[in-house]
RNA sequence: GUGGCCGUAGCUCAGCAGGUUAGAGCGCCAGGUUGUGGCCCUGGAGGUCGGGGGUUCAAGUCCCCUCGGUCACCCCA
């Protein structure tokens, strides 16, 4: 085998697959600037406590967290999640309120690939800052199930539930405590569950799922604020047609979220892992990281799971790209050179062969290439000032003056 | 971190109960067609059989270790 290899966890992806990599970005970069969001970049590590400070009761954190410490002595980790960062970039810049920004990056976590998990995979997403407008959560949630819809996926399922707030949680949790009391949980909930009983809610394993049966649910003790909020969310999903289901043990992954939190899930993935994204608002994380209090929303897509997803739905095929022209130069490729560079210039896509191959060599790469046009130049050509232009479709041909190359070209591709 | 399955050409895989120079299809390159692709025919290049150790007269084939892939648990995108 080779010696080296991607690191473990890791992707290379390749043209022609990667077009469909870019199609997917492009399609969520239209969809989400006709909204108003604006592309942010930010570093792909952190000071560790960036995220210490946002999930240190969190798997992602906790276990996951790709850490190091630099040749400066600084602890660093790679971006686990996309949130953290761009709140701290908000914090540290103070734009103006409302901050709406996009990215589209990867993020890392220190696990052990499986279907549809990587060490470093990378989302699509998008932060909101600066109001608690429930307006603002339904245009967040319904961006996510926009774009799913314009990668052509039918079988998703929005999973929604409002977390609460400072006022309603803790009264709940205390309540959900005394529900749990001494009732036997899993290996790892039995130990710390007090910590953070939500977690129980989300447990899969048997004990938890029997233990929280019947438990009281969030939803319905909500605080006034926090159940109108959630009441304007869903209404405003309603008004646009926009179909969730509500799952009120949903909890996701991150201790910063409150009231509105939602999820994606793939149906037609029958993987362990079918989320394809996830969100919600994060009214205290500003404050958390430093920064004036500033309610937030955002979520993340997983575009390795929206390309399975899509595998498995058979839809959003790889684009198939193709050169308009392909020069073919059998006069030693000095022709060539000059043509593709002119044609580029003139913003027509072209491309040649290399080495001097023969005739039927370049033909052959010009059909490969999928070129609509093949340009020929060989003795008779250079020596009349001409090029033959073929169609390579129907097969037809013709001699045209060399300085009316572009023209002709033109002409013929549209 | 734990466990199951798998590791033979660029890709997908054969390789019979261990026995001579490890095969096929596809792909690639060249020729058939000394100015023309797609089809067809012929030929060619390309392999430390993931790596290391062991058993044996003999290991791609059996055993151990290791690395990698894959799937699952936990959790998540």
């Amino acid at each position: 085998m080779v010696e080296f290899r991607a690191p473990v966890g890791t992707r290379d992806v390749l043209p022609p697959e990667s077009a469909r990599w870019e199609r997917l970005v492009a399609l969520f970069a239209g969809q989400v600037e006709r909204a108003g969001y604006g592309l942010v970049l930010s570093p792909m590590f952190e000071e560790v406590g960036v995220f210490e400070r946002v999930g240190e009761g969190t798997d992602v954190v906790r276990k996951e967290m790709y850490d190091f410490e630099d040749k400066g002595g600084r602890r660093v980790a790679l971006r686990p999640e996309g949130t953290a960062s761009v709140v701290r970039a908000y914090v540290q810049h103070r734009p103006t309120p409302p901050f709406k920004a996009w990215y589209a990056a990867p993020n890392f976590r220190y696990e052990r690939p499986q279907a549809g998990r990587f060490r470093q995979h990378h989302q699509l997403g998008v932060e909101a800052l600066g109001t608690d407008d429930a307006d603002l959560d339904v245009e967040v949630v319904a961006l996510a199930w926009s774009v799913c819809a314009g990668v052509g996926l039918t079988r998703v399922t929005l999973l929604l539930n409002s977390l609460g707030d400072d006022v309603c949680r803790p009264a709940y949790l205390d309540l959900l405590r005394s529900f749990l009391g001494d009732a036997s949980l899993c290996e790892e909930h039995a130990a710390g569950y007090a910590n953070n009983p939500l977690r129980v809610l989300d447990c899969k394993r048997d004990t938890c799922r029997t233990a929280t049966e019947g438990a009281p649910r969030l939803v319905d003790h909500l605080c006034d604020p926090c159940a109108v909020h959630f009441a304007r969310v869903r209404a405003g999903l309603d008004s646009l047609a926009v179909t969730y289901t509500l799952q009120p043990r949903l909890v996701r992954g991150l201790d910063y979220y409150t009231r509105t939190t939602f999820e994606l899930a793939a149906d037609s993935l029958d993987t362990a892992q079918n989320a394809v994204g996830g969100g919600g608002r994060y009214d205290k994380l500003a404050e958390a990281l430093g920064g004036p209090a500033t309610p937030g929303i955002g979520f993340g897509l997983g575009i390795e799971r929206l390309l399975l997803a899509a595998d498995a739905e058979e839809v959003f095929p790889v684009p198939q790209s193709a050169v308009d022209v392909w020069v073919v130069d059998t006069t030693g490729g000095t022709a060539a050179l000059a043509l593709t560079h002119e044609l580029r210039a003139a913003g027509i896509s072209a491309d040649r062969s290399f080495d001097e191959r023969s005739m039927k060599s370049q033909f052959k790469s010009a059909d490969r290439s999928g070129a609509r046009l093949a340009l020929v130049v060989g003795d008779n050509e250079l020596a009349a000032a001409t090029v033959t232009l073929r169609d390579l479709r129907g097969g037809e041909q013709e001699t045209v003056d060399r300085a009316d190359v572009v023209e002709h070209v033109r002409k013929r591709l549209s």
